[in-house]
RNA sequence: AGCCCCAUAGUCUAGUUGGAAGGAUACGGGACUCUGGAUCCUGAGGCAGGCGUUCAAAUCGCCUUGGGGCUGCCA
């Protein structure tokens, strides 16, 4: 792990504070220890990665543990190859769960014992009733329900046919292991909720040992309190789920009799961002049905999609660790991530010279075959990443955007009759330009140099008001360039107008890719070296299309622009 | 509709035992600058509303309003 930024250490969210009670009458030994527990149905986003930075945090700060724990209790949605992404995902986020990979069907046996425990101290017993006539049964929010006629089995009934149940003498539906609390109780939940239902499915972890299966329910408590999970957190719609967290948890003894031990569970609220859509069914419906290329695509917030597009794990922490767990519903500002993305490129990316949008630029006063190479710094703060060589030649690139034919007052680039500087190199003064005879297009700049001005500042103090980039066309390297824009057209895309749906408003103009130049020396760099294009951006080497040959660079993020701001 | 949860600048977030509402981001202005970047200075902007308790309320109580969750053999 690398160093950690404690710019948050003086904030204490309502976590922290129970925590910190937690801590002080010795709750549960002045021990922390957290833990994040993925279904394997998904790929896991930027809401996740929130989630798990801070739970993993927690222990950190408390020098407590975090497990990661898979919640894989329904063999017919989940699959292996989530598993693997979801662990690598974890890991790439540079979270240490050390050697606590677990599984909740590791427990599937205790669960059964847990379960034939509730069954002998008749507080569950099996039901025949079918999925309908149990809806029914289960009455409304405005309504009690009424008592399955199973409900009053003997114990003696009830652990048999639950052994057959597991012993697969049963359809999938045939029966259900029920807890018996109240049919009328004000929480839905707390009306009978299911244990166990009956599922011939082959399952990942245990093959197909099992035919049973236990509910959420059920399983979670008891996977927090077998793994000594001290806070279990987790998001607000399992608020209502608490009551029977605890229930569970309460009603079960060890061997020796003693109540078992008992996590507690904390809500807080889920984390989304403007112009993002989270929910797993939607981001799969996104690759599914061709919306993106795939779960890794740049543009989309999933951890995968986010390593691609060059975004580190760091400015994800740091992001993560800004925004505390609360309660209340949050749609944060894309700008806030923004800003903890750049933070953390602007530190670590060497500078190189591109041109994006090239239009060629002729010194006419700078000899025809001259190469003349500037030692340049990798960064403008950070000395210790050192220089590297740019040659200057009389025909160059620079960027279309750079020269204006009539440019406003406040234009600080080139344009007729004035005198800017190229970065590193020297002063160029616009003479003329040449034009397409039948479009009117500039195709052409000519431009004198003052040879004086070498290195870019002129021995008689003058000054230029702008500086730009450049790269000689006699060596600059082709590459491909991805541009990466907002993926929705929408601040909130799941708030729909009459009609329509979240699809509607994918941005159409979201990638742009363009053939454009960069410094030669790129060609020998690896797949996800991340760069600041000097006034364009900062860049990855695209981890999968990316070869030698055809260099393929995503756009991470672009700089702030106060100018781009301020003219439009 | 019944039950539960939530409400501090545009956004995110501190404010724990009542005692001048603080930070981040975004936005405006300025300084500096060989990136219209970074950095620095600076400005504007908020306790949903009402009633009550109190010498004193963002904080405690009640009501209203607004938002969210709950009627899977999903998690």
């Amino acid at each position: 792990m690398e160093e950690v930024e404690e710019d948050t250490e003086e904030d204490v969210d309502f976590i922290r504070t129970i925590i910190n009670e937690d801590m002080k009458t010795g709750k549960y030994g002045g021990r922390v220890h957290t833990r994040f527990p993925p279904e394997p149905n998904g790929w896991l986003h930027i809401g996740h990665a929130y989630s798990i930075n801070r739970n993993y945090h927690f222990a950190v700060e408390y020098g407590g543990k975090f497990n990661l724990r898979f919640d894989d209790t329904n063999p017919i949605t989940e699959e292996e190859e989530f598993i693997e992404s979801i662990t690598a995902d974890v890991r790439w986020l540079g979270v240490d769960f050390e050697d606590r990979l677990l599984f909740a069907s590791n427990y599937f046996d205790q669960l059964y014992d847990y379960a034939i425990q509730l069954i002998k101290k008749g507080l569950a017993y099996v039901d025949d009733s079918s999925v309908e006539e149990i809806r029914e049964m289960r009455g409304t929010i405005t309504e009690p329900g009424q008592e399955s006629p199973y409900r009053n089995r003997s114990i003696e009934e009830n652990l048999d046919l639950f052994e057959r149940m597991k012993n697969g003498e049963f359809k999938d539906g045939e029966k259900v292991l029920r807890a018996k609390i109240d049919m009328a109780h004000p929480n839905m939940l707390m009306r009978d909720p299911i244990v166990y239902r009956i599922l011939h499915a082959h399952h990942p972890n245990t093959g197909d040992k099992w035919c049973i299966y236990p509910m959420y329910d059920w399983a979670h408590g008891l996977e927090d309190s077998i793994e000594g999970i001290t806070h279990s957190i987790c998001t607000l719609e399992f608020e209502v789920h608490r009551l029977l967290y605890d229930w569970y948890l309460d009603q079960l003894d060890d061997e020796d009799g003693n109540p078992i031990f008992h996590p507690q569970q904390i809500e807080f609220a889920k984390m989304n961002l403007t112009y993002m859509v989270g929910s797993k069914r939607r981001l799969r419906m996104l690759v599914e049905e061709g919306y993106v290329k795939g779960w890794d695509d740049p543009l989309m917030l999933t951890i995968a999609g986010m390593r691609r597009r060059g975004i580190t794990p760091e400015a994800i922490r740091n992001f993560s660790l800004a925004i505390n767990f609360t309660k209340r519903d949050k749609l944060i500002d894309m700008s806030i991530f923004e800003h903890y993305i750049r933070d953390d490129l602007d530190k670590r990316c060497p500078r190189v010279m591109s041109v994006i949008n090239p239009i060629k630029l002729v010194i006419t006063n700078f000899p025809n075959d001259k190469i003349e190479e500037f030692t340049v710094p990798n960064h403008p703060s950070d000395k210790e990443m050192g220089t590297r060589k740019v040659n200057f030649t009389k025909n160059l690139y620079i960027e279309k955007e750079d020269f204006m034919e009539n440019p406003p007052e406040d234009y600080y680039r080139l344009s007729p009759g004035k005198e800017i500087r190229l970065k590193y190199a020297y002063f160029v003064k616009c003479e003329n330009v040449v034009k397409d005879r039948e479009t009117g297009d500039i195709i052409e700049i000519h431009c004198t140099y003052d040879p004086e001005s070498k290195g870019g500042e002129s021995p008689d103090g003058r000054k230029v008001q702008g500086t730009i980039h450049w790269l000689s066309a006699d060596s600059a390297l082709e590459a491909e360039v991805r541009l990466y824009d907002r993926m929705y057209t929408k601040e909130n895309p799941m708030e729909t107008e009459e009609g329509k749906e979240f699809t509607d408003y994918l941005n159409p103009n979201a990638i742009t890719i363009l053939n454009s130049y960069v410094e030669p020396f790129l060609k020998d760099k690896e797949q996800g070296s991340r760069f600041q294009f000097e006034r364009n951006g900062y860049f990855v080497i695209d981890i999968v299309d990316s070869t030698k040959e055809n260099l393929v660079f995503n756009r991470i993020i672009t700089l702030r622009d106060t100018w781009a701001k301020k003219s439009n």
